[in-house]
DNA sequence: CCACTATGTTCCACTCAACGGAATAACGTT
DNA sequence: AACGTTATTCCGTTGAGTGGAACATAGTGG
């Protein structure tokens, strides 16, 4: 469960992390000031202020012709420091493009940090007809195969305090009601595999199973996942692939059975 | 050349800006608060509290046991959606794969962003003794054969702005006499690709040439890197292999010779 | 175990940097 | 050209940010 820090915080330095949290939540590669303002209930002076401040340090970049920002180079290598940290990635990638290979589907790798996860991976098929999902976007453990691969895993006290406060609807197939969601928790513990058509992205199917390492949680998540009119009939075939990959991959990082 | 913006700037923001660069720079995983107040010659206190602040939205974590910090998901997650504007990036990695294969050294690709670049990726070989990068880093263009693959083919204007600023020492063989570094630029030029024994890191051997698109400057360089000794005899093995791997790619993305 | 050193965390008096409303500039559309 | 929308700049106001010092914690050596 996410601590909250205690200890004396600047409310200016807050509002400028927010800002930069804005652009990897929100859909579009540019971002106008007006919008940030009205997201972040700042006012407009604000946003520019701190904007222009993080284009300073190279955190976001200006389009002068949309008059729009978008990410910097800072951002980048912020992110590419913290994935040195992640040692999994690298020892899936092979697993990934198998998977995509094997059920000419997008297979995905994620982490999870607290209560979000992100994809921080993915190999996609050939064909025209295919899902592809955000890198770095943050998501509730709640909604989506892999999502509730992670979840299902976790410790009862962390299945509590996550399902004792309101969760998000995602969108208008998403699972809110704590119940529902413990009796899918238990399916997905006793078939080992989480499954989900719709439930974070509408129109959008996936299977997932969690890759485990030396401690009890799981380290990564994979998933494979396409058009949800595919999925329907595909479950039972791609289900045991998936699960012989992470297993295999789990025991590349060390889990014991 | 990186025009500074115009504006007002919040110094606070600017503040806290450097706090997170400084994890970029630094070699080691986890920082003190000491350490970053000496670096940015802030109080302990400022510091902290900007610390305190960037846990509270995500983007540093705190080992309890040590005291020290380290960058958090937020981070990673901003890293990532601007990994998502990088096309080549998945372009390239079959690319490298293969280098790597071929020449059984590490494969690196670099991107830049006005005066730095940084390594986006990297294939490295099965062999005990060999070279990684660190992804991420920010470094500057005129040392090491990745930097200066991109230096020699931008354009006069950019190159006499860049060597009219002190250059920074990286090792004990890098270059800084504007002079000297026109003459090996010209020689990048006219070869196609750049070497260096050194220059950026100590012990460090490069071949480095660059990959391009649609526009007159490189989208990228790719690079095959390994301990100095190994190198001195093998850059004449290895630039024709690359030269041949940067072409395709170039064409892939849309160079027209 | 205790003393010492080094580093992280908290407190609080002081002041100037950050704020926001309004004016201005710029851009796109009709 | 006029209008609507959005980005940028200005400036009076004040409370949020600062930093030095005190306190807490951790590691090391005798």
């Amino acid at each position: 469960m996410a601590e909250q820090p205690q200890g004396q915080t600047i409310a200016t330095v807050e509002r400028a992390a927010d800002v930069l949290n804005a652009f990897t939540e929100l859909d579009g590669a540019t971002v106008g000031v007006t919008e940030l303002s009205e997201r972040l209930g700042l006012s407009k002076a604000v946003v520019h202020r701190i904007l222009t401040s993080l284009r300073v340090k190279g955190f976001v970049e200006l389009d002068e012709d949309s008059r729009r920002y978008s990410l910097g180079p800072a951002s980048l290598s912020l992110g590419l420091t913290y994935l040195q940290k992640i040692d999994v990635r690298d020892e899936a990638r092979s697993f990934l493009r198998d998977l995509s290979e094997q059920t000419d589907e997008t297979a995905t790798l994620s982490v999870r940090r607290g209560d979000v996860r992100m994809y921080v991976d993915q190999v996609t098929p050939s064909r025209e007809v295919k899902m592809t999902v955000q890198l770095g976007h943050p998501y509730p453990l709640h909604a989506g195969g892999s999502s509730k691969a992670f979840l299902a895993h976790l410790s009862d006290e962390f299945i509590d305090d996550y399902l004792s406060r309101p969760l998000e609807q995602l969108g208008p197939l998403t699972m809110t009601d704590p119940d529902i969601i413990r009796k899918d928790l238990a399916l997905v513990r006793s078939r080992g595999f989480a499954s989900s058509l719709g439930e974070r992205q509408e129109g959008a199917g996936s299977v997932a199973a969690p890759v485990f390492g030396h401690e009890n949680d799981p380290v990564a998540v994979i998933s494979v996942c396409g058009p949800v009119e595919r999925f329907q009939n595909e479950i039972d075939d791609i289900a045991p692939v998936l699960l012989e990959s992470t297993r295999r991959l789990s025991r590349r990082l060390g889990w014991e059975a």
